[in-house]
DNA sequence: CTTAGCTATTGGATCGTTCCAATTCTAGTC
DNA sequence: GACTAGAATTGGAACGATCCAATAGCTAAG
């Protein structure tokens, strides 16, 4: 009485055989218009759903796509993941969003279930730490598996990556900050020993050893309680520092606001640049300039690579690099607020 | 070759039959310790995964749980969905996370693709707009539907709704305002002839009454930009006006910086309250009081309803509300920055 | 009127698991 | 050594779709 109707009802229904019915689902121009209206009329009449686990059973692919994401409560992922998704339904891609929370453990629970719920690809954004399991588990099915933004451990390796280039943007952050006169530019944000923080640092690095600069860093999380920590030390430990590339946005508007509380506003005599361009960026005061990653453009270069791997098997570059842009707005332009 | 192994291989590989596989995988007592490990040797050996879909489809229930959510991008939003969904994964549940981004078209596919998908059950945040099809669907199946945080249009009302007692928080909010001596408090923000604005108004309006104080409200986007716009608006036409209740933390934000450029700082003889309590809320200069909605308590209230309810079949009440606490902190306070 | 050559439809096998009833094993008792 | 009760294991049917080869229906040509 309440069980799901099936195919079988519906071709009861209808007058024809579950053959018939199937075709219709599938879309087959096989079947007469007459008996395709007939068939979708007894499906809606008895209201029949289709069950997808049973099809895919039977004929593998799902058009079900995963997606693991190292912490989602970030602005820059969360774009990532809604536009990623949008653009998958778009192509009738279903996407499982997953948030690890920066937890390898339950990041390999996450993808365990994925697996076992048969996705037929992955996007991920890994969580720091050991996932070797994870990523053997990953390769032994011959899933097509996307890291993104972010790369794992080393040994993850055998899957291509897919990034933004970091380091050319923040070189082109510290040369605007030396064109504003800067001399001494703080690198702020940044867990030591990551990749990524690796990277934005490199640019920077290099522009420095270019003009001869010495280094100051301040290391610590990536978020606006670090960026207020970071201000009282700056101001406190090193006067001479008259501009700052930040790790990211929320390091930048942490600092912002810890030199407003201090009384000295940014952008008057100290620049400061952050990175991904977050909304908020362009609404603070003073507006911060930031080096853009387009992340929806990236998110819908992300799906097409994924889709070409999936359909036409054609896996992507091992290593790929989106161009950044640096937007300079108010608070490295000397415009008082 | 390259076929994922099944509960035969498993079998063949470990020397028993099928079935015995299949109620290791279950955790039956009934199996002997020794084939036991015998049977999960075989399946780390040959490298088994699980098919989920298969066991589905012949034993209902699947611990899927589907979430809709109106916009992800919104920090509430966000918090809500990975609390809810780690929650759940604490359960042995996966989440399906989406983001129908406030289009009730996209809904539609999303819900029907979580259907088909065999969810056990959905949590939804419904976005605006006619949406009747996609909960009669959801209603012709059994499945149970909890409608969290913002109530669809009036056909909806078949399914459970749980939220925050937003009306008690305004008011909570407008009182603190009047305490600090204000007499001309704004409303400020919310789409005109949204069931939430109308709450979230209803509380404010009702002080105001009590206190005879005349109504001034801005409606508008729930964004910091019109927070901006809505400053200048105030700053120009509503002179008299001396603090404000926002709809939420974002135009309070966008208030504050509009003020702010405006060279009239938040805080100093203009007191304004925010809702939500957002994480940037407290980090803001000056930090910003708010309407503190314990998402995070909520997002695991809502799992255990939806266990109470998937589980033992225990509906719960039609309309819940959870207490809100109001968080009163410089930008209510006269203390300036 | 038969038949070839289509197009439209169909029955049966199949996917990987669970469920059920039936069978085999084990050990204890007489 | 036969018997039995319980524990452990097993083979086959079932779930709801797809796929394939086979069949039915139709038209036009011979």
């Amino acid at each position: 009485m309440k069980r799901r109707p099936t195919i079988m009802d519906v071709a009861a229904r209808a007058g024809v055989s579950k053959s018939t019915v199937s075709l219709v689902l599938q879309g087959s121009p096989q079947v007469k218009p007459a008996t395709r209206s007939a068939v979708q009329d007894a499906m809606a009449e008895i209201g029949y759903v289709y069950n997808r686990a049973a099809a895919n059973l039977r004929s593998a692919s799902v058009g079900l796509v995963g997606l693991v994401i190292n912490d989602l409560r970030n602005p820059f992922f969360t774009e990532f993941a809604t536009t990623l998704q949008m653009t998958l339904a778009a192509q009738g891609y279903a996407t499982v969003i997953a948030n690890s929370d920066e937890d390898p453990t339950l990041q390999a629970k996450l993808v365990a279930s994925m697996i076992e719920h048969g996705v037929t690809a992955l996007v991920i954004s890994p969580a720091y730490g050991e996932a070797s399991d994870t990523f053997d588990a990953l390769a032994r099915r011959a899933i097509p598996v996307l890291q993104v933004l972010r790369k794992g451990d080393e040994r993850t390796g055998i899957f291509p990556f897919a990034s933004f280039d970091y380091a050319g943007g923040s070189a082109a952050a510290t040369r605007h900050l030396v064109d504003q006169g800067a001399r001494n530019i703080a690198f702020v944000g940044g867990l030591p020993g990551r990749a990524i923080t690796r990277e934005r640092k490199s640019g920077w690095r290099e522009v420095l050893k270019e003009q001869g600069i010495a280094e100051i860093a301040l290391h610590g999380k990536s978020s606006r309680a670090f960026g207020m920590q970071a201000a009282e030390t700056l101001l406190a430990d090193h006067p001479k520092v008259d501009a700052a590339v930040c790790f990211n946005d929320l390091v930048a508007l942490g600092l912002m606001t810890g030199f407003a509380r201090a009384g000295r506003p940014i952008g008057q005599g100290f620049p400061i640049v952050g990175f991904d361009d977050i909304e908020e960026a362009a609404q603070s005061w003073p507006p911060l300039s930031s080096v853009a990653c387009d992340i929806a453009g990236f998110a819908r270069e992300t799906a097409d690579r994924l889709l070409a791997w999936m359909v036409e098997g054609q896996r992507p570059e091992p290593e790929i690099r989106s161009p950044v842009r640096l937007v300079a707005r108010a608070s490295s332009l000397g415009v008082g607020p």
